[in-house]
Formats: structure tokens, sequence, C-alpha cells
DNA sequence: GTATCATTTCAAGTGTACTTTAAGTCAAGA
DNA sequence: TCTTGACTTAAAGTACACTTGAAATGATAC
């Protein structure tokens, strides 16, 4: 038997198990088979999860992995559905990924400077650190 | 009189007046001066609201905007403690941002693919698309 | 003056994404 | 055999970040 409990397949993909079931329960993730009534995964299934990880901390929601990864939300839609998703989340990516960019660059003006509170440096709008 | 309504305010930063009222009850954003017990707000404000909605989609919860911005937590710390947050934080954004750039990636090749289901892009574990 | 709309406070409600609890089952080790 | 620990389900609970509702007040338009 080269499967993994839930407990180990939580344990690889950084999740608890009651995170695995939920995913099933709401069809995230396909329902593995079962041995005496337990969840047996193949390994192969950490792949699955690897990428609904990665989705999420992206900040996709979970009716937007369903149509992404399933293709099809709520109400069955046609097939090219989720490419149209996709191309929205694109650019949601963009922006998120400048607005990411520049928060960094506020925290570290903030911490180049050594204000005793960040929104000190924020006050002037960024031309100059409140210690000039 | 330069300054403004909760709504204008609210309407400015793209939020609602609730989410302003809000943030004020718990301490994120000062309250302003009262005109016959309406908030009346310097056009400054939108500047700091404009900065914590840029913290806020890049995923920083209140509680981390509070520390950020204001200096302290729950339990008072010491005058520093931004800074070790802002230090944790920009590793967090790193990761955010490395995470988002590589779902943009993942969506990108779905959609040049072509496939039905994303699904089927990612089942061979991005060595190659499912067409081949 | 009156109708309408924005605002006020406070409490309760909402949506997302899980987690926890309760009560029970199953397999392995001492 | 007994105990321990991981697992099962279903339902209820939780945390975060607001939103909504109710009842009242203020300001504006006609």
């Amino acid at each position: 038997m080269e499967d993994w409990s839930i407990g180990v397949l939580a344990r690889q993909a950084g999740l608890r198990p009651s995170a695995l079931r939920y995913y099933e329960s709401i069809g995230l993730l396909p329902a593995p088979r079962r041995v005496n009534g337990r969840r047996r995964y193949d390994p192969s299934a950490l792949q699955q999860l690897t990428v609904l990880q990665l989705a999420r901390q992206a900040g996709f929601t979970i009716a937007e992995m369903q149509t992404l990864f399933h293709g099809f939300a709520a109400e069955t839609p046609p097939a090219a559905r989720w490419q149209a998703l996709a191309v929205q989340k694109l650019g949601e990516l963009d922006a998120l990924i400048e607005r990411a960019q520049h928060m960094r660059e506020i925290l570290k003006t903030g911490l180049q400077c050594g204000c005793v509170r960040l929104e000190d440096c924020l006050i002037v709008a960024g031309d100059e650190c409140c210690r000039g």
C-alpha cells in the first residue's frame, strides 16, 4: 500500500484533516477510495492540494477554484467558463502583485527611517521620510 | 468648509460608510471632528484610508494594521514592535508575490492550452500541457 | 412646512472558510 | 483483552471583516 491516510496527506499539504473533509464535502477535492470506511489517498492527491493551496494563498475563493479546476460553478455554465474567469483572475493577480510590491516599498521605507510609528512616515505622503 | 461627510469620503476611498464607522470603532481610523453630531473629515483622511486599503488588499489583517500604523497591538508592546512585524510582513509579501506569479503562470499556460478543464493541464504536473 | 435623504448609535446579522464537538468505529501494540 | 490513537459523520461553533436593521435626528429641496 503506497497510499496515505487523511492525516498523512494533510500533514504533507500543511492542512488539517478537517480541511480535506471540508473540501471533499463541497466537491473541491474528489472523494478518495475507502478502506474500512477510512479515506485512502493516492499520493498524487498532494499535487492537487498543492495547487489548491497556491490558489487559495493567492486570494482565490473556493467558488473560483471550483470554476477554474472543475469547469463548473453553481449553475453549470458552458465549458469555456473557466477561461473567462482565468482571464479575470490574471488581471486581479497583476493588481495584487502591484499592491504587494507597493506595500513592500512602504514597509522598507518605514524601516529605513526608524520612525516611532509607521504612520509618521506616511503622513508626509511618501515624498520623504519623517526624519527628512 | 473643505471637509467631507462620511459618505463623500467613503465614496472617494471606494468603501461604504459603515466600513469607516467600523474602522473608527476599533481605533484603526481616528475619530474626526463632529458638526452637529456628524463626522467631518479632513481630505487628508483619504491618504490614510488609501494606505489601509492597500494593506488590506495585500492580505494584512486589521490587527496587523493596528500594530503597523499605530505602533500598538492588544497588549501595548514596546515601541519597536511594529518594526518586527514589518520585517515579518516583508517576508510574507515576498512569498505572496511569488505565489501570485506562480499562479499567473498556471493560468496563462492553461489558457494557451485550451483544455476543457484547467485540471487537465495540472494533472501532468506542469511539464507539458494536456495537448502535449 | 413637509418630504426626502444622509447621518447617528447600537445590536444583530452575514459570508467565507474552515474547526470543534459528540458519539461512535477500527486497528495495532502491551 | 484492553488501551490508545486515528479515523468516521453530522451539526454546531468560530474568526474575521464588515453589513444591515431599527429608531431617531439633521440638513436640504420644494
